[in-house]
Parts: C-alpha cells; structure tokens; sequence
DNA sequence: ACATTGACCTGAGAGC
DNA sequence: TGCTCTCAGGTCAATG
C-alpha cells in the first residue's frame, strides 16, 4: 500500500490525530522494527515529549520529536497508522504503539515487517546517507530535474520511476498508473522515449499524484479511467475496453493495456 | 548499467 | 477442514 499518496494519507492522520499531545508510554511491540536504534533508547527519546510537527519526503515519513529529532516511519508492504481511544481497538499487527495524554494511542502497525523505524537528526543527512533522491512533488522537482534524474538511462522507465535513488515516491501500483495515462509502455528503455513523452510522463506523474493525494489514496474515488481500480481484476481497459494484460518489469507484476501503450521499442 | 533472483517477513486467497 | 502453492503496493545484495 504505501507509496507517496498513501505516506501522504498517514501525515494527515497523523497531524489531525497525534500532535501536542504528551507522549505517556512508548511500547516497542515487536523490536524487529527498529533499525539504527533499540527500544531503550527511542523511549528515552520520546517518553514525555510531543510530536510537533511531520513531514514527508517519498515514502518516508518524518515525525519531529520536540524539536530534538525526527522519529523516521518506512512502511515497506503493509505498514500503517492506526490511531483509537479505546482499549481494545489495537490493530492485529501493532509493532509499536504511543500512549497519548488524552487517554488515546497511536500505532504503528505492519503484518510484513518490511519497513523500518528509525530515528534522524537531521533529516537532510539522512536523505542524503540512504541515498533518496527528489520527492517527486517538491516543488522542485520540475520538468527538467525530472529529464535530469532521467538522463544516461537505459533502465525500463518504469524501474526508473520507482528508482527511489532517482526520485522518491513512486511505486509499482502508481508507476502502472503513470505509465497508463502516459501512454508509454513500461518496458520502454529510458532512451529510446522521446521529447514528447518524457514531458507527458512528467506531467501525468504530477496529475496522478496530486489527485490520488487529494482523495486520501482511496482508489475508488480516483477520477474514472483510471488504471489502479482495475488491478487484480485484469478486467478491461478503462479507456479502450481491450483486455488488460499482465507482465513483469524488473520482477514486479505490472498491468497494462497492450492498446493505449503499444511498445515501440 | 541493467535485469534477474532470492532474501527478508507474514499472511490471504486459491485450488485440491 | 486442512494442506500446499502463489502472490502481495518495498528494498537490498549477489549474480550474470
């Protein structure tokens, strides 16, 4: 589940729910989770103080910790937020959970235990250690640093889009998707795609987002002729009614309409 | 440089 | 019911 829209529904959880609150309890339910830093520790760190503010860069989740540090949330497969009042509303797979002074909690929870939880200083040397390039809807992050991030690759524009060392953000469900409104196979070698479509590919990739953000990642109330709804099902294209087909790019199950995207490489 | 494979984990769902 | 097999929205390392 959690690619930048989804990460981008957590923050907003995250901010309506947990914020200012002082933190009674840190439980660490399953230390697996942990990377860079043990149970102690984090405890120490977030015991008594509050979560100020949050921020996002790719599938990264930031949480400042009263101003000390950054609680670093990656839900790798099956990672999410939950937040309850009562008792006995903990999620299935709770790994970490936050006791809030008004009598609340905030969890952490992950059946795969693909993600991590860490703890930054600073987020910019964090990025920068791990590597994580532009999040693809930084203002920045504009046509041409998207040609830039693009440019010597011989890669299969969709490994690219979900190339997080390149741009952050972007994984295989919405790189499926940003293909499908771009009508650019996902098997397409980076350059062999012309002006037009890297410049189409950009523009579709800012569209998807942005609207997949605007609906909390909900793919039902995404606008109609959208690809994602119709995964799984390999029903029809939304757009020509051909077949859907099914293939694999760079190991990962990819959907596509072999019409709209016709490979011309 | 790039694709492929397997590893990391734990299920859910399908097929028998 | 229960077993086995495949698959899952992420990433990393090893290999060709």
């Amino acid at each position: 589940m959690p690619e930048l829209p989804d990460v981008a529904a957590m923050k907003r959880y995250l901010d309506a729910t947990s914020l200012h609150q002082p933190i009674k309890a840190v439980h660490v339910r399953d230390a697996r989770i942990l990377a860079g830093i043990s149970s102690q520790p984090l405890q120490d760190r977030i015991q008594g103080a509050r979560f100020d503010r949050s921020h996002r860069h790719g599938k990264h989740l930031f949480v400042s910790v009263d101003d000390k540090g950054w609680l670093v949330l990656h839900f790798g497969m099956s990672g999410f937020l939950q937040y309850w009042r009562h008792p006995d509303h903990s999620p299935r797979h709770e790994r970490l959970r936050f006791d809030l002074e008004n009598g609340c909690s905030l969890a952490y929870a992950s059946q795969r235990l693909l993600g991590e939880v860490s703890w930054a200083d600073d987020l910019d040397s964090f990025l920068k250690r791990a590597g994580i390039g532009p999040d693809v809807l930084d203002r920045e992050f504009d046509v041409q640093a998207f040609q830039q991030v693009l440019s010597g690759s011989r890669a299969a524009i969709k490994s690219a889009l979900m190339d997080q060392k390149r741009m952050a953000g972007i994984g295989n469900v919405y790189a499926d998707e940003i293909c499908f409104q771009a009508k650019v196979h996902p098997k397409t070698p980076v350059n062999r795609l012309d002006v037009q479509s890297t410049s189409r590919l950009y523009t579709c990739l800012q569209r998807v987002l942005e609207n997949a953000v605007a609906v909390d990642a909900q793919a039902e109330k995404l606008p109609a002729g959208y690809l994602l709804p119709h995964r799984r099902q390999a029903t029809a294209c939304p757009r020509c009614g051909k077949a859907l087909e099914t293939i694999k790019v760079s190991g990962r199950s990819t959907y596509l309409c072999p019409v709209c995207q016709e490979a011309r490489a």
